[in-house]
DNA sequence: TTTTTACGCAACCAAACGGTTGCTAGTTGG
DNA sequence: CCAACTAGCAACCGTTTGGTTGCGTAAAAA
């Protein structure tokens, strides 16, 4: 048969900030890894280490860390785990991003208001 | 007088992708010190430290990761040296998150069309 | 001119990282 | 049942990271 247990439902130890996230983005593996889990598909761990050079372990470990970022989750499924691509930390990185870009614009407008006093 | 020597021009060691700014991003001190930078406003490395529990020693590594990642520039001006924000790595991290996201909305428009298929 | 102030450099340190190897154990297909 | 497949666990290793302390020095203020 097969048996199915979960390991990470969903929203777990959300809000330490988007630094964690970033963290967790800012390794080449793992945003390769990322990209590939980013059309949705579930795949797992020998699936995703099959066209690496690393071994099974290294990306082991990377899907942990993204997991740990909440950027995937992980289901076992029978005898191989599989791992989904997870966006909500993504949007929240990206809005973080977008208030520091927000902010040097309100900067740059004011300045510019400043010059073009006439 | 006021002698004055670059740092950091510009554009130096771009496009090794965007994993090392994400890395840069990945780290809460880094975060609150691009934040306060993310006015425009070049401050001293003295002026940064003041508000935190660091060291200067620590605060001037942060800065310096910045800079290596070309998120701050820098320029020594008498006995200080004053960092500016460079808003140019925030937008490609921005676009690259983008381009994730948006995979992941195609992914999903095209899951529900092949379920909506009357 | 003396004294601050603001930095840079170097050494050092514990902890985290990225990666490997070896071994064990549950699943599944023949 | 047995062999092959998939994965987890633990130990180990070199390097990086985040942080400190101490010291030397250029620039500005008194």
């Amino acid at each position: 048969m097969s048996k199915a247990s979960v390991s990470k439902p969903g929203a777990r130890l959300r809000e330490r900030g988007p630094a964690p996230v970033f963290a967790a983005l800012g390794d080449r593996t793992r945003l390769r890894l990322l990209a590939r889990l980013s059309d949705g598909q579930a795949r797992s761990i020998s699936a995703l280490s099959s066209d690496t050079s690393l071994t099974r372990q290294a990306v082991t470990k990377h899907l942990h860390v993204l997991e740990e970022a909440g950027l995937v989750s992980s289901l076992r499924i029978g005898r191989e785990s599989r791992f989904t691509y997870q966006p909500e930390p993504i949007a929240e990185a990206r809005s973080y991003l977008d208030e520091v870009s927000a902010q040097w614009d309100d900067a740059l407008a004011r300045l510019r208001a400043l010059v073009e006093d006439d």
